[in-house]
RNA sequence: GUGGCUGUAGCUCAGCUGGUUAGAGCACCAGACUGUGGAUCUGGGUGUCGCGGGUUCGAAUCCCGUCAGCCACCCCA
């Protein structure tokens, strides 16, 4: 008798049930259908890559938490950290055959070794989508309807797209002189909305090393809310002078004015001059998206706008646009607030199995069934009814078809409505298309 | 990565300052009910007290280490 393994997972990688697995998998075929009905295709890359593609790409941060080792032909690699450096390197290979612009998606995992808490984990799933190869603003609005439509699909109603554009606040910076301070100071920025205005101020102050004029001067920032128009006409006195400041004010006036033209609810979108994360390389546009129910999670889907995105491949220039929503972020998110049914099958029918003498009956029944387009689940085994009712139940099949002695006698089967409790009689003929008519019915 | 909290049954937890065979509710399994699930009743504990070591006559309880989860920082999906 041998020592057991201990059956354990890493920290932060996690196994999946199958009543997590469903809602998972239904996610991704939402945002699949979303992009697609945008004209975005998919595309794939390998998970590991050469070391030298990934290192330095991200920020200081991404770069401590690559995972890196030696391949077994002594070869640097990582795994990737998120999809769109992977993006860059795979436009940059395949341009010519790709043709701009290209709008591409990517569903998959991504790898950081970082420290845990809810809804962070060290795998997990990021829904990429961007338009790589125009600088056109209409990509910057596309990307937001995106954003909109695919929560609305998955089932959301209140949440916040929270907009902002780069420019905005480099010429307000570039008007201060702190142009050289904009990473500390965008970061404390950033921190608004967790440590308030006072805490934002001894931040500039500390570690940014800003007069209490100049921050005062980033902090009116915080202060303008409200009213889209009041918010955009208010950021253009801030940035007034600056060149770059102004250009972004119009920039982000543009796109809000098109995202709300191609059918976002405005209250869904707020412009915040105050968002400023996001990875290192975005230039224009930027995105953050939060549950109104639960913002603490943080932004479920995040992006923006890039002016060159695979500089280090290639010489060609490719701007580009794009978001990724955090799946498995958003559910920890619908977890919590009891956003996700308890279903673990994913066959709506199921056969009872009452005697070894009709296995084929039924196994014919079954194969007719699926042929017209219906998921049929029949049960192995000539187990006591109430058993097999209780198992179909506990998994959330939604009706029942019971067939035994007398039914075939009679050439009829029960049809049991698991949800309501009711049961009819329905005939069975030889091609089942009352029993398919009045399941289609029941199953909406 | 830094600091803190937690870890007892499938789940939520109780188990006082160390003391005999480790408990509750829910869930689960079997039966009452060999053709009707969610209800009721009866029966069943389903457990390496996360793991390893130490202190002790004796450890779920105290100490150290480790693994994991959570919280804050950091950063981010």
């Amino acid at each position: 008798m041998g020592t057991l393994i201990p059956a354990r997972t890493l920290k932060g990688f996690r196994d999946y049930l199958p009543q997590m697995m469903i809602p998972r998998e239904r996610i991704m075929e939402i945002a699949r259908r979303v992009y697609r009905s945008y004209g975005f295709v998919p595309i794939d890359t390998p998970a590991l890559e050469y070391l030298e593609i990934l290192a330095g790409k991200g920020s200081e941060e991404t770069d401590k938490q690559l995972y890196r080792f030696q391949d077994h032909g002594g070869r640097w690699v990582a795994l990737r950290f998120d999809l769109t450096v992977p993006a860059a390197r795979f436009t940059a290979q395949h341009l010519n055959e790709l043709g701009t612009p290209f709008k591409r998606y990517h569903i998959a995992p991504v790898w950081r070794g970082e420290n845990t808490q809810r809804g962070r984990y060290r795998e997990f799933v990021q829904c990429d989508f961007d338009t790589i190869g125009t600088h056109s603003l209409t990509s910057d609005i596309e990307t937001t309807l995106v954003i909109h439509d695919l929560l609305r699909a998955i089932g959301f109603r209140e949440f916040t797209i929270r907009i902002n554009n780069r420019r905005v606040l480099n010429g307000l910076l570039e008007r201060l002189g702190l142009s050289d301070r904009a990473v500390l100071i965008l970061r404390a920025l950033d921190k608004w909305g967790k440590i308030g205005s006072e805490g934002v101020k001894r931040e500039l102050e500390e570690v940014a090393g800003l007069t209490a004029e100049q921050a005062a001067e980033v902090l009116r920032l915080t202060e303008i809310h409200g009213d889209m128009d009041e918010v955009l006409s208010r950021a253009e006195r801030l940035v007034q002078g600056s060149a770059v400041g102004e250009e972004g004010v119009a920039e982000l006036r543009e796109v809000v004015r098109g995202a709300v033209a191609g059918g976002v609810a405005r209250e869904c979108l707020i412009v915040d001059l105050a968002i400023a994360r996001g990875l290192d390389y975005y230039t224009g546009t930027i995105y953050e998206t939060f549950l109104a129910a639960l913002p603490g999670i943080g932004s479920v889907c995040s992006g923006g706008r890039y002016d060159n995105l695979a500089a280090l491949f290639t010489t060609q220039p490719l701007p580009g646009v794009g978001a990724s929503l955090g799946l498995d972020r958003l559910l920890a998110a619908m977890e919590e607030l009891g956003m996700l049914e308890a279903v673990s099958t994913t066959a709506p029918v199921f056969i009872v199995f009452f005697d070894h003498q009709h296995r084929d009956d039924y196994l014919r029944l079954a194969a007719q069934l699926r042929t017209a387009g219906l998921a049929v689940e029949l049960y192995p085994e000539p187990k006591k009814l109430a058993q097999q009712l209780k198992y179909a139940d506990r998994r959330g099949h939604r009706v029942a078809i019971l067939i035994g002695e007398d039914e075939f006698r009679k050439g009829v089967c029960q049809v049991k409505d698991l949800k309501a409790g009711t049961q009819s009689e329905v005939p069975l003929d030889p091609q089942c298309s009352a029993l398919i008519e009045h399941l289609q019915r029941l199953l909406g």
